[in-house]
DNA sequence: CCCATTTAGTAAGTGTACATATTATAATCC
DNA sequence: GGATTATAATATGTACACTTACTAAATGGG
């Protein structure tokens, strides 16, 4: 007999669907925000908050995304105009990234949220198991 | 003080950046192979082996996606003829799919690949810790 | 048998995600 | 200080990933 369901031993696939299930569970519980956010713009504000002024360069690089991804995140955060983008005169090829004041409500009203929400991502794990997890992900993404 | 590195502490961020290392390592690997796949297409030629004649919406629900993405998945891979696809006699809302005899060969050659760069992944953990993660992985996954 | 409902696939639209190339500006080296 | 090199952002192209709407075909009930 072949073995069966080879797929659902591998990381890599197990890691997809719990990436899938994660951005799920985030994207329904965001539905009743005020403002609708997707988790990488989420990131992004989260970190413009604690960071302002800094540029897509660094942005890209504290949430670990490339910056072409990030340069379309921001621009749809401007439209939104949640972020304020201008050029940086000390560097005049950066932008310098800040929130706006709706930025900054929007941020306090779904941070709750999205804290909320963390825990039934792994909603299938007990809270020792939960604790574990995050404590092997954690090392498992290190650099 | 604000607490440092909120996003860092959260499943969702900490998931999403295992699952860009897990597709970094993949396609990083893929790129010796004969036969250049993406993991999904990978997933789908694998299954489709174990099951030929399924359609593309028990192939969509075998690797948890949704129909739209498998759609344009098994339109590349026809593209690239490793599947073939015809209308199900039976159900003339369906195609059938089936591996090509070149499909058969890819899949052969990649598969011992795709399964040595499982362990890469999770690279940053010992044998005893991947075990333990991969149980943790699979139970948070479950439906 | 006929209509209502369901289902398979496709189409259209949004939002990542990344590689590669290009442009503008800055920094460095000779 | 002019050429070389590096960097920030943008542009282009490919591949997901999902939602909603649509078309065609099947099914189930009256």
């Amino acid at each position: 007999m072949t073995s069966r369901d080879d797929l659902n031993r591998m990381p890599g696939h197990l890691i997809r669907r719990l990436n899938q299930r994660s951005t799920a569970v985030f994207s329904e519980r965001l539905k009743s925000a005020p403002v609708e956010l997707t988790s990488v713009q989420y990131a992004a504000l989260d970190v413009l908050a604690r960071e302002p002024g800094i540029d897509q360069a660094r942005l890209a690089a504290l949430i670990a995304y490339d910056r072409a991804t990030i340069g379309e995140v921001v621009k749809r955060l401007e439209k939104k105009e949640l972020v304020a983008r201008q050029v940086n005169e000390e560097d005049r090829r950066a932008r310098s990234l800040r929130l706006t004041a709706a930025g900054e409500t929007a941020l306090a009203q779904v941070a709750p949220m999205v804290a909320a929400l963390q825990a039934e991502i792994l909603g299938n794990l007990d809270e020792d198991e939960r604790t574990q997890f995050m404590e092997l992900l954690r090392k498992a993404v290190e650099a």
